[in-house]
RNA sequence: GGGGGCAUAGCUCAGCUGGUUAGAGCGCAUGCUUCACAUGCAUGAGGUCACAGGUUCGAGUCCUGUUGUCCCCACCA
């Protein structure tokens, strides 16, 4: 057999656990009709990305759960796969071309597209291998990729769907464009940010007079695009000019003054011009007043050829100089400093610009109810359940979907448009020719936006649209682990989708997470540069030390801070389960482990065996609830304090001793509990369980396919447990007693005992002496026989008189109980309180209420006994 | 403007559907070279659970309001 080395070192053995579990298929998921599914879909990465904090808390929990459920004994499928990432990855490549010098036009979007794929196949796996180093115990045999032929297809599919029913339609609207990209985005790709500007007052003059109209902008450039002044129908300030016309500066085009309610007469000064082609309020004006919509910029954000003596400048540009020529003219009547929002895009940062253009859009209202009915209806779940308030509230305040991109990465638009008869064809199939006229067709130039295929995910995975076996077995999933701030992209187009394509919900729980900040709360960003790598910390604490140190003491949903004293915090917790183990081990070498069944156990190991149980219960509940920090905490608590602190400490006497079969039972104990715990531990720390599980003597196979533990109600002995406590309190109170008054930890007590527990002493006798430090224990009859300078305790076992000699300073002794004696009056005060309140005997519970009493007679008890010594001290 | 979170020990945070004396980790204090572990052990100090009302036999927990703080969405040109 291998030794175990001193200290856990994750380093030595994360990778090769992992290929032993590749080696035996662990990740493997089957269908099998025995079992129940358990099916979860990973969020795919982009394919662009690198690890970060965040995935490694989402694949920590997913893996967890993925793990536990596994060991339970469900078919479980957990689905791997990549995101294209359409817009993410053209820009990164562009990117590339501009080191070369070449533009993707120039290379045409046959060659971008085999470079795309190039450069996928070379960078898109990375992301994959940094995921194995966290143990995500995914089944890579069915990774998957959003543009793969299956995906694809779903893609296609979906699509046609909805076209064919109208909900999908293209026109002109106002969009979001992002000039540096040089694509149209959605509204959720667009992050509005506080940004300092000006405000502009610009006078307008009124045709054939001498007046003005004055108008306040932020964007002057725009200007060049107004079609009207609008002013408030009710503001008597500007009624005289409503339906006179004005002469638009530096153009010279004549534009109505009209009336609108959209116009807030508080604000600004309450005349607003109007450009309909490049703002969505001006835009929804210039419907109702039939204003002509004029665009003014190019794609790449320059004026265009409407801009007059402004066009093929910068849109920057183009506004200095629009300020100065109407200064020049007299026309600009002052400049405001002003901060305000303002889009950028959520890829590159540049500054949105607001257009009109013809894009493809998902019509929503249809599709959002069945996504609203669903979580009202409890088909699908938010943990925690405040996140269905988000989801409601986006899903109500849903505008239309704008799915095209300009871009070559990613799925094109399945939609032909006829060089001869004009007909828009959208088909399953590429067609050759014009189904209606025979003319030649040309494919629509744009692609899909990348949500549109993470929204089929969870189905288009497995192979829907057709019925595959995978389809039918795993389908539908059933949780989703994700971030809040992925709900508006991803979980909400999954859950309408799922619904319209396959009629059921894609998953039955939303396990919602936080974001993962810094040690000061900051946002982990790029530009902060305050990221911290978890492939690094990995390096440096193990895998399992980052997984444990990510999940416990965080609530559910709620963000997170990362910092390094945690990832030591579990560090040290595996170090010293690793070191539980390894005492384990070392007293059982050479010796057969006798199965837990047929001992004969003593009250300690019943006590351990027991808190075992409820250990099991607690974590297996908490799971099952998601409540993973919970479930890590009781967990933790147990390992440590019960088994490692307690039960080792108090196996020693019976290790070392002489008793044989005493020290085979102990033996037989430590091992199974050890297991147990391991178990238990193993969906949080699956590295250094299997590496442990591998060495004990009582287990065979791996632990990543053992059983997950019962609770086993003949091995709960909850009352003997609850009689254990009397002999750690015991010890405890002991302890405390030599601290209180300076004994050295080496030097042995005698310990007198006033009380009944006479053979749960005498069975733990050896324990008693060896943790408490002590060289005899005696049952009294008295305090006085425990002589004349003692130090005493009311424990949960009775009353314990340790003499101490010179150390007892009597006045310090006097001072101790009477602060005890407070304390306890206090008790007994509050607990009298309650029960002499009739309404508290009534309506609480009855075993409340019993138990109230209880307590008050043992505080009487302790009230008692700490009179009578205080009066032996006088 | 709409929606949501948070406020508990010096720090970072747990506390499930209300029910013993409110917990953990880190930090702090004191003491330990006990043959698994100093990445450790023991003992301890430290909390008017933001504030004000209310519901209840009983509130850190539920309700209303206030204050502070953070986030998301919308957005007044």
């Amino acid at each position: 057999m291998k030794e175990m080395q001193t200290t856990y070192n994750p380093k030595e053995f994360e990778d090769a656990v992992y290929a032993l579990w590749m080696e035996n298929d662990c990740f493997k998921a089957k269908i099998d009709p025995e079992k129940i599914p358990f099916t979860v879909m990973m969020p795919p990465p982009n394919i662009t990305g690198q690890l970060h904090m965040g995935h490694a808390m989402d694949e920590t929990m997913q893996d967890i759960v993925v793990r536990f459920k596994r060991m339970q004994g469900y078919s479980v499928l957990w689905q791997p796969g990549t995101d294209h990432a359409s817009l993410a990855t053209e820009h990164k490549i562009v990117e590339a071309l501009r080191e070369e010098g070449v533009t993707k036009e120039e290379l045409g979007r046959e060659e971008f597209l085999r470079r795309a794929y190039l450069w996928k196949e070379r960078y898109g796996g990375k992301i994959v291998e940094q995921l194995k180093k966290l143990g995500s115990s995914c089944d890579w045999s069915r990774l998957a990729f959003t543009m793969d032929e299956t995906c694809s297809r779903a893609v296609r599919e979906a699509f046609f769907q909805l076209y064919e029913k109208g909900l999908i339609y293209r026109g002109s609207r106002i969009i979001n464009w992002c000039p540096d990209c040089k694509t149209a985005l959605s509204d959720e790709e667009v992050a509005y940010s506080e940004d300092r500007g000006h405000f502009w007052y610009f006078r307008y003059p009124v045709k054939d007079s001498d007046a003005f109209v004055t108008i306040a902008t932020t964007r002057p450039e725009t200007m060049l695009g107004d079609t009207a002044v609008a002013v408030n129908p009710a503001d008597k300030r500007y009624a005289h000019l409503v339906g006179k016309t004005l002469v638009l500066p530096l153009v010279g085009r004549e534009i109505p003054v009209v009336a609108d309610d959209y116009v807030d007469m508080e604000f600004g000064t309450g005349a607003v011009k109007i450009t309909p082609a490049h703002d969505p309020n001006d835009f929804e004006v210039g419907m109702r007043h039939g204003l002509p919509l004029i665009r003014i910029l190019n794609d790449d954000g320059t004026i265009n050829e409407q801009g007059g003596a402004y066009a093929g400048l910068d849109r920057y540009e183009a506004r200095k100089r629009i300020v100065a020529a109407m200064e020049e003219q007299g026309l600009l009547a002052k400049t405001e400093a002003h901060t305000h929002n303002v889009g950028h895009c959520h890829r590159c940062n540049a500054t949105v610009e607001p257009l009109v253009s013809k894009q493809w859009f998902v019509k929503m209202a249809p599709l959002a109810k069945p996504a609203i009915d669903a979580v009202m209806k409890n088909k699908t779940k938010f943990t925690p359940d405040r996140f269905a308030k988000i989801y409601y509230n986006w899903l109500e305040n849903i505008r239309d979907w704008c799915i095209s991109r300009q871009l070559w990465w990613g799925h094109r638009i399945p939609v032909w448009y006829c060089e001869k008869c004009g007909a828009e064809i959208c088909a399953r199939e590429d067609p050759d020719v014009c189904p209606k006229c025979g003319g030649a067709l040309r494919q629509d130039e744009d692609c899909l936006d990348t949500w549109f295929s993470s929204a089929l995910w969870p189905f288009s995975t497995l192979g829907w649209p057709e019925a595959t076996e995978e389809f039918k077995y795993f389908y539908p999933t059933d949780v989703l682990v994700t971030g809040y701030d992925i709900i508006p992209f991803w979980v909400m187009r999954m859950m309408f989708s799922g619904l319209r394509y396959t009629g059921k919900v894609p998953f039955r729980d939303v396990l919602i997470h936080g974001l993962v900040r810094d040690e000061q709360g900051r946002k982990m960003s790029k530009s902060l540069g305050n990221g911290i790598d978890p492939l690094e910390v990995i390096d440096r604490y193990g895998a399992d030390s980052l997984r444990l140190s990510l999940v416990t003491g965080v609530a559910p949903g709620n963000d997170t801070r990362f910092t390094e004293a945690k990832v030591e915090a579990s560090r040290n917790f595996l170090n010293k389960i690793w070191n539980a183990a390894r005492f384990v081990l070392m007293n059982a070498k050479g010796e057969k482990v006798p199965p837990i069944t047929g001992l004969k156990l003593q009250p300690a190991d019943r006590w351990i065996i027991s808190r075992l149980m409820t250990t099991i219960r607690e974590v297996t509940l908490s799971l099952q609830k998601y409540d993973l920090g919970i479930a890590a905490d009781k967990l933790i608590d147990f390992a440590w304090n019960d088994f490692c602190d307690w039960y080792i400490e108090l196996s020693k006497p019976a290790l070392y001793g002489a008793d044989a079969e005493r020290k085979r039972t102990t033996l037989g104990v430590l091992c199974f509990v050890l297991a147990d715990t391991l178990k238990l531990l193993h969906p949080f720390a699956p590295f250094v369980t299997e590496e442990i599980y591998g060495y004990l003597p009582n287990t065979e196979g791996l632990i990543i396919s053992a059983d997950y533990p019962r609770y086993n109600t003949k091995l709960s002995y909850r009352e003997e447990a609850k009689a254990f406590e009397g002999v750690i309190d015991l010890i405890k109170a002991v302890r405390a007693i030599k601290v209180s008054v300076n004994c050295p930890p080496s030097k042995k007590v005698h310990i007198y005992l006033l009380g009944e527990a006479k053979r749960l002493v005498s069975v733990n006798k050896s324990s008693i002496l060896r943790l408490a430090g002590a060289s005899e224990i005696e049952f009294v009859e008295s305090g006085a026989e425990a002589g004349e300078k003692t130090v005493s305790r009311v424990c949960e076992m009775g009353q314990l008189f340790v003499p101490l000699g010179e150390l007892v300073n009597l006045e310090e002794e006097r001072a101790r109980l009477e602060k005890e004696l407070v304390r306890v009056t206090g008790e007994i005060a509050r607990a009298d309180g309650k029960l002499s309140n009739n309404n508290f005997c009534a309506k609480a519970p009855k075993k409340l209420v019993d138990d109230e009493r209880a307590k008050r007679e043992k505080y009487l008890d302790m009230k008692l006994k700490i009179e009578e010594q205080l009066k032996a001290l006088q």
